[in-house]
DNA sequence: CAGTATCCTCTTGGATACTG
DNA sequence: CAGTATCCAAGAGGATACTG
């Protein structure tokens, strides 16, 4: 009999049709885990999220947060006030990856950090 | 009491000590998560592999596969014939990664292509 | 405050020709 | 067969200045 893993092997032949790759396309990027990774703790507003990532220019973080509204993993809620608020969280879909950057933080923590204790 | 993600979170500061960027480093980017998909399920020669990617530029296989080499993912074994045969296989590190794939891949089923259904 | 706009560099990905 | 070498295009990422 065939396995799971058969059956969805057997539907891409190319690298966009593979389904790892699509949820890649998602969640990948250098930045886009980590803003996953805090608004899956709380919803958070535009400039802390800015200033919980040292590094990240603004430009990326306004077209990562794009990307990812239009993704349907989080949402944007402005509120009509002067100065403007603005705050991320996650939808349902966004909440639906915990499992799995759980599993990508735990994989890391034991192939990856303990290579770096040694060296 | 705290927890585990919350520990963790405490970890970073800057994207790159994010965990799960670690983790996508290693199997993200366009071509890394097919190939992966492709040797957990058995080992393969290099003009397979490209066989079964239409479209991946040669450079872009044998770059990705020395990644994923130095990364200890995959494991690189050469047979000193004419024509030369290379077999390239999932070390235990890369089979760790199963259980990742299976819930990357399932996640796509879920949320991905049933919106393509739809549309 | 929450972004845009601009300009820049570096990496990724790609097509084609060539080699041990 | 299993790659390299070369050249190119596109996009991601980044620094800084500006705006509603």
């Amino acid at each position: 009999m065939e396995t799971e893993q058969e059956k969805s092997q057997k539907k891409f032949h190319h690298a966009d049709d593979c389904p790892i790759t699509s949820t890649i396309d998602v969640i990948g990027g250098k930045w886009k885990p980590p803003i996953i990774w805090l608004l899956l703790k709380e919803p958070m507003r535009f400039g802390d999220i800015h200033k919980s990532m040292p590094g990240m220019a603004l430009k990326v973080l306004s077209r990562s947060l794009k990307e990812l509204e239009t993704d349907g993993i989080i949402i944007r809620t402005a509120f009509p006030e002067i100065p403007p608020r603005v705050v991320y969280s996650l939808s349902d879909k966004g909440e639906s990856l915990r499992e799995i950057m759980k599993l990508l933080s735990q994989w890391s923590r034991e192939h990856i950090m303990k290579l770096e204790e040694v060296a």
